[in-house]
DNA sequence: ACTGGCTCCTGAGGGC
DNA sequence: TGCCCTCAGGAGCCAG
């Protein structure tokens, strides 16, 4: 599923095949997602140019003329897919974005993806304007990541999934971040030492990291609709293990629920 | 202000 | 072989 690394690498990808192109038009075949596609979009957008292509959190942020701009979010099962002429439309295919010379097709069999757009600073809206700080961004695991995260009394695995305190982490890395740093997923945030919360903050920065490098593979699987995405699969170290040895210690790998979510962890490496 | 539970959706996988 | 049940997940929303 696309978790941060896949859609920034997404959206290097995407960014100077589509930058300066100009919109032919928006068909919207299935406008029930996880917000209804406004109506008037392809009017609003046909026409312009997209300058630039930028992310937030998981939330891509296409840049149009006239400080214009479309949000996409991919969800859980989104897929972009950018194709030399149009295809036929197959189950799933919920709208394309034509340009000169390409198309630009989403792809979402749970429907939890989005397309919405805006005016203005896209930071002020709704969906992005209480997002909290990037964890690739230069600066974060300072003070104030330490301080926000100490804050609160959830449990640090749930914290992590709060785009409020820090912005784009998912499921996955929250798991193998956690296992990084030796913290049990269970522990509030409000008892994590300071200097155990930036070991934490540089353990996502790393993860998220690793990850981005290894998603130069999802690109091809990206570019090749046809290509094994299985060969690429990034080998996680805790998440998805239950049952098997923790690659530190030999330990059970343990999966527990956390706020509805499952969460791996070594009890051993991780208190 | 926080926290935890619910919700949208469909495909996959396990049990019988 | 096939049906049914459960679960997975992003993240906004809402009740407590």
């Amino acid at each position: 599923m696309p978790e941060l690394p896949e859609v920034e690498t997404i959206r290097r990808a995407l960014e100077p095949a589509i930058r300066g192109c100009r919109i032919r038009s928006l068909e919207v075949w299935q406008p029930r997602l996880r917000y209804p596609v406004p109506p008037e979009l392809a009017r609003i957008i046909t026409g312009q140019r997209i300058t630039e292509l930028s992310r937030r959190a998981k939330y891509l942020i296409f840049h149009l003329e006239e400080q214009n701009w479309l949000l996409v979010h991919l969800g859980m099962s989104g897929r972009l897919h950018l194709t030399d002429m149009a295809e036929a439309r197959g189950p799933h295919d919920h709208w394309e974005i034509r340009l000169s010379h390409r198309v630009l097709r989403m792809h979402d069999p749970r429907r939890f993806s989005l397309l919405l757009k805006g005016q203005g600073n896209p930071g002020l809206h709704p969906l992005l304007a209480s997002l909290g700080p990037e964890p690739l961004a230069p600066g974060f695991g300072g003070p104030a990541w330490v301080q926000a995260l100490r804050a609160r009394k959830a449990p640090v695995k749930s914290l992590l999934l709060d785009g409020r305190l820090i912005a784009g982490v998912g499921n996955i890395y929250a798991s193998e971040a956690l296992f990084r740093a030796g913290i049990d997923p269970r522990r509030s945030g409000n008892r994590i030492g300071a200097t155990r919360a930036r070991i934490l903050g540089t353990a996502i920065r790393l993860v998220l990291k690793e990850a981005l490098e290894a998603g130069g593979s999802t690109l091809r699987d990206y570019r090749h609709p046809n290509g094994d995405p299985g060969s690429f699969r990034v080998r996680w170290r805790v998440y998805g293990r239950e049952g098997e040895p923790c690659p530190d210690c030999g330990e059970t790998i343990r999966r527990i629920r956390i706020g509805q979510r499952s969460s791996f962890f070594c009890p051993s490496c991780q208190h």
